[in-house]
DNA sequence: TTAGCGGTTCAAAATTCCTTCAGAAATCAT
DNA sequence: ATGATTTCTGAAGGAATTTTGAACCGCTAA
């Protein structure tokens, strides 16, 4: 789950971003207008939790130009003036929930996750591929009915390969979706190798197909075999 | 997704080069205003990235020249004067969007492709030339539906003949393609022969015709055989 | 404190791929 | 036709990438 949390108090966002990350989120902090519209083209987001006071625009510009070009995109609205007048003038813009400051770090958790559930109700709340289940509620997955144990990195990662099944994934593209940004400048990727090497494990010995290819000198493709 | 990269800057010209290879595009660079349009004129580009800035013109006047000669180019402008000024003007003369210098090499991919997007409402990333069907984003050549298993090299061969196809290319410019700048001061280019015949190789072995012409003493063609 | 787990780093082993080389074949110019 | 140039081909060494096992660190629970 990769969030981008859009709030210029230091103090505030640092806080989230680490209560965040320890709950399994992927989250990234933008302290303004113009680093979150770069991280928004740079990176794929699953939601934003969009501060409304910005030191350089309008939060609600933000969000109309999101629900542009990111249709997909959950957005949870923070504010601490609790004018009533954002609050609506958010949700008639396409935010999904509102949360006036002051909150407890525990509702925001809670408000994300309900907004999510709520959007993949109509979706689908799990990826299927051929004897592999993923759930993406309950954090299980299925090899033929039979539970998997994976640890949150296997999770993260088999999520993020059925997600995009059939195409391939960089090392670099699966480090930035399961470790956040600081990985622009790291140097090896060989923790993913080992990643790799355990869910293939564990999905062939729960009787699985190893369905993740590796392509050299590219990435990882996870796809049936012909 | 054949990409012009027009910018003076040797370092960023080749780093931006090099990354955008690596995410799929065919990607050439022109140093300034006079190389820009002998390419333009000289090759079908999709996209143009154009940095403002040029040591022998005025870049918004290549924008003019652009959108009058090749309506159809998608351009982003670069520039690293952050004057609204620029940006307006850019985008009045018809860019399609408007990137601020320093940016993130990943910002610059997201931006071209949201450009592409938006453009062909469909996002194909795929190539066809009669049986041969070459898909970007899962790094799958088929012939007649079967999968062919190439090599990168090999990949970004047939990729670079497809896109340039009824095109002659000497061995010199696929060298300078899928090795990058540093083939400049290369003596030999044998290694190219190796590749090409692998390709034919496996095209004809997997029932396709052979459509790689050479062209003695110049190069080779992608084309069907008359 | 200790044992266990998840995550990361390291280095050797295994695999895949790229380039070079030399000779054969093809093409062109005289 | 002959020689010069260019292209094709197969084999082999070496480079680059991936896989693997083992060791390490930090955290948590017993």
């Amino acid at each position: 789950m990769k969030l981008l949390v859009v709030e210029d108090h230091e103090q505030l966002s640092k806080n989230m971003r680490q209560y965040l990350n320890q709950e399994g989120y992927v989250c990234e902090v933008a302290a303004n207008y113009q680093q979150a519209v770069e991280k928004l083209y740079a990176y794929q987001y699953d939601m934003v939790a969009l501060d409304l006071m910005l030191p350089d625009g309008n939060g609600l510009d933000l969000l109309k130009s999101i629900k542009e070009n990111w249709p997909q995109l959950c957005v949870l609205i923070i504010s601490a003036k609790n004018a009533l007048d954002d609050k609506i003038k958010g949700l008639n813009l396409g935010a999904d929930d509102y949360l006036p400051k002051p909150f407890h770090l525990a509702e925001l958790n809670a408000r994300l996750k309900a907004i999510f559930r709520r959007k993949n109700q109509q979706g689908d709340n799990s990826v299927t591929f051929e004897e592999i289940q993923l759930n993406t509620d309950n954090f299980e997955v299925k090899v033929n009915d039979q539970l998997l144990d994976l640890t949150r990195k296997e999770f993260e990662m088999l999520q993020y390969l059925l997600i995009n099944q059939n195409r391939v994934l960089t090392k670099q593209s699966i480090a930035e979706h399961l470790w956040g940004d600081y990985m622009d400048t790291a140097d090896s990727f060989d923790f993913v190798y080992q990643h790799i090497k355990n869910l293939r494990k564990k999905i062939t010995q729960a009787g699985g197909n190893d369905y993740i290819q590796t392509v050299y000198g590219v990435g990882y493709k996870f796809k049936k075999a012909e």
